[in-house]
DNA sequence: CCGACTTTGTGAATGCGTTCACGAACGCGT
DNA sequence: ACGCGTTCGTGAACGCATTCACAAAGTCGG
């Protein structure tokens, strides 16, 4: 029965739906905020709207991790913080690569977030020459050709493009060959990896044309 | 039948599919791609490939903005660029506002992409006064008590929240205060606004924690 | 003008995610 | 010890999105 029942938690954490993987980031950091304002336990309901969703989805959500909550009282909030944490990954740290330093790959290598929630930065990246040797968040940006290197001594296993569109895939090319298996897009390209390595894409322009749309819907009918 | 039509056409525009509609963009960008390398016709196949999807969703996700394509041939790219651009509503120039001008607003506001669809920065606000005065990407930071007048002088229906988080929901009811239709933030915080407002978010460190979830099944469970 | 070929547009089938609704389990006060 | 109120965990129902598969509609060469 204990056989069984680690069998079952180990099932258990490799299916959980996309949807709400995705969701469980949210969670955490509602959950990291109640821990800060002294609450011990908390339950779907509120959880929920911490969280901006509905109180089933939590359950729901939640019970893909296991049976951690009490009927009749709800989840004990470190617990939780602890669970959830071990289902995403991140109870180990990170490291991450850089490729692009230009504006917006300053603001991520600025970003607090990153360093906050256990991923280091390994190394900054550039192709330009002018760049290389500028210091950034207390990093020198290296050329991209010791990007082989850095993956290597850096045991880096995420990498992040941050590159104009046109050098986008090239990079995401030399980020899978020098081992890289998780790669964060947020030139506006769409980027082809092999099996196996996990692509998303984080797409500011994409955005606001959609907020564009339903803008234009609005203000196109009235009522 | 021509009223019809009309009314037809327009009841069309109104309910496509959320899921199509944050397709369109990236539909988009791969036809200004096409365009560019001469390409007249494209099939859904071809568009399919350059979108990075399976060419049924194109064909579904276009048939929503009425028939475009013509059998046996395909559609023709800069017909299909102005339908999609028209339906998205980027015939028309969008001003956006700008909050918080930290490492992520400098990014945001030097970023071409916005302005290459159509979007214009009206403002770029903080509320921190040692940042007021302060040039960005061609604009002079204003401070946060100016949005109202900003909003309303610059026509300014989409508002972008570039703040830490404990600022965010102020600086959303602030913007909505002030008028804004239409919201994107930043921030990693979970907003509330009122019916009527949409609101999107782009969550840096989200993203990197999904990548964290596939990276540890990965790494957990070999084969 | 016709027949072969290509590609669209769309009903139907399938799959995934959300929501509903309720039984089971727990704490607590008496 | 026991009933009451609360909350979880989850099968079932529902709805939306994706994919399949094919008839309809066009092109083009001869």
């Amino acid at each position: 029965m204990s056989e069984q029942g680690r069998f079952a938690a180990a099932e258990r954490r490799r299916d959980i739906p996309e949807a709400s993987v995705a969701r469980l980031p949210v969670y955490l950091r509602a959950l990291s905020g109640l821990a800060e304002a002294g609450r011990v336990t908390v339950s779907s309901e509120a959880l929920a709207a911490a969280a901006g969703v509905n109180s089933a989805k939590v359950r729901k959500d939640l019970s893909h991790l296991g049976s951690y909550g009490t009927r009749g009282v709800g989840y004990e909030v470190d617990d939780l913080v602890h669970h959830i944490s071990s289902a995403l990954g991140l109870t180990q740290r990170w490291s991450v690569v850089l490729v692009g330093v230009g504006n917006l790959g300053h603001a991520l290598a600025g970003y607090g977030g990153f360093a906050s929630r256990g991923f280091r930065i390994a190394g900054l990246l550039d192709s330009d020459p002018g760049r290389v040797g500028e210091h950034v968040a207390g990093l020198t940006v290296r050329h991209i050709d010791d990007l082989a290197e850095v993956v290597r001594t850096g045991d880096v296993s995420i990498g992040v493009i941050a590159t104009p569109a046109g050098a986008a895939q090239d990079v995401c090319d030399r980020l899978v060959a020098a081992g890289v298996t998780s790669i964060l897009n947020f030139a506006p390209s769409v980027l082809t990896v092999p099996a196996g390595v996990d692509l998303r894409k984080v797409d500011l322009a994409l955005e606001l044309q959609i907020l564009s749309f339903h803008e234009h819907r609005k203000s196109g009918v009235p009522a």
